[in-house]
DNA sequence: TACCTACTTGAGGCTATCCTCAACTTCTCA
DNA sequence: TGAGAAGTTGAGGATAGCCTCAAGTAGGTA
């Protein structure tokens, strides 16, 4: 189905795509397209070509991410310590959020993403599934929360980033500790409200819908 | 200082505070201003006749909430349990958070806004102290937690607010109470960061800066 | 080498929002 | 009551970012 690009429109692609990265991280997923493609040294309408929506764009720098992120996973899984690879995933998830503000955005539900791949993705879930029903299993991650609220880590941790980046670059370590030690609470509280089901996880994740919509949508 | 306004103008005026009051809360304080004239019935010249700067008409919908939130900080101190006083007053920041995305936006650092009386402020952040420093003299907060992390509470809860308002209104509430028991652990773990001081804290909530900054720069 | 196709280019149209200002209307007070 | 100050109006200029397309350029293959 994929026809290779010629010499040219691949190091064009590879150029902007790189550009993006470097903007995306810097200043969110809202900078303009033009501004990409001049970093990237092609015209916009060179963009346009390769990208035809800012989604695909997005899609083709985190693309790596969801990689790392399974990665992060299996090393997780793997540690002798359950609570400790909890954190060890949480923490490097935490971690790529504070390096990327881009990143950050897309982790907590916000922009538009075209997945690159769906079952890479959802494998991904079933890897992170794993990991709290280990961590509850041994007794140290508390037992009435499910894989749904580690999105309040997610979410929590993306304000305190974007809010503390330039003046305190570390505090969200700080923030992340609060957050863990609620979670393995030796006394927890009851808490008040049942947790997101997986389905309503994944549209509280996606407020644009997470693939372009047109693909269904023409008729012809 | 301040004439009174003539009685037509000081009706629009009202109106326009009540159209943005609504249109703020709804969505945003991103609402084109432009509609905000038009659901107050009036014309968009007259809103900038009277407010400026969008963060003046920000100030003048949200004066009210300063008040609320020191009223509710002195409910807090006159409850007779300490934590519970915490909990009483972090609750209802984070259900004025939950009613308004406005107040969620101002609240968790976002957003232009004129403050209408500094001092209300600063007696406001005088008697969180207190029961904060309340709560830990009880021995119910843990003692390693300063004013300055109760942020992370509003930071983190705004995301879970904006990202479930439709899907599930009453999480933020799970979200809250995991945080909580983060905050009054039997055994807490170390906390990697000083926190942030009153001083950074306050340039964290304010990414623009919080007055408007031509007041004092214009020469003549 | 020569052709054809894939690719690039960037001016310019489109939209949305901000903000201004000169002409007009309404209140208020003597 | 009427003069003048206070207030209102909305068309339109300014800006920013999105996206297109007709004309031009360059890689690849015969």
């Amino acid at each position: 189905m994929a026809k290779p690009l010629r010499k040219d429109a691949q190091r064009n692609r590879d150029l902007l795509v790189a550009a993006a990265r470097e903007l995306f991280a810097e200043r969110g997923l809202d900078v303009p397209l033009e501004e990409i493609a001049r970093r990237a040294g092609v015209s916009i309408g060179t963009l346009y070509n390769r990208f035809p929506a800012r989604a695909d764009l997005i899609g083709a720098v985190f693309a790596d991410r969801v990689a790392a992120t399974r990665a992060l996973a299996e090393q997780a899984l793997a540690m002798p310590g359950a609570w400790d690879g909890l954190v060890h995933f949480l923490e490097g998830v935490c971690a790529m959020q504070a390096a990327d503000l881009g990143y950050n955005a897309l982790a907590s539900g916000r922009g538009p993403y075209a997945a690159a791949d769906d079952a890479d993705l959802a494998e991904g879930y079933a890897l992170m599934r794993r990991i709290v029903a280990r961590a509850q299993e041994s007794g140290e991650l508390r037992p009435d929360v499910t894989l749904e609220d580690m999105v309040f880590v997610i979410w929590g941790h993306a304000r305190t980033v974007e809010a503390t980046a330039t003046i305190a670059p570390r505090l969200w370590r700080r923030h992340l500790a609060l957050l863990l030690d609620g979670l393995r609470t030796p006394e927890p509280s009851p808490l008040p409200e049942p947790s997101l089901t997986p389905e309503q996880a994944r549209r509280a994740m996606s407020p644009q819908s997470p693939c372009r919509p047109d693909d269904a949508a023409s008729p012809v």
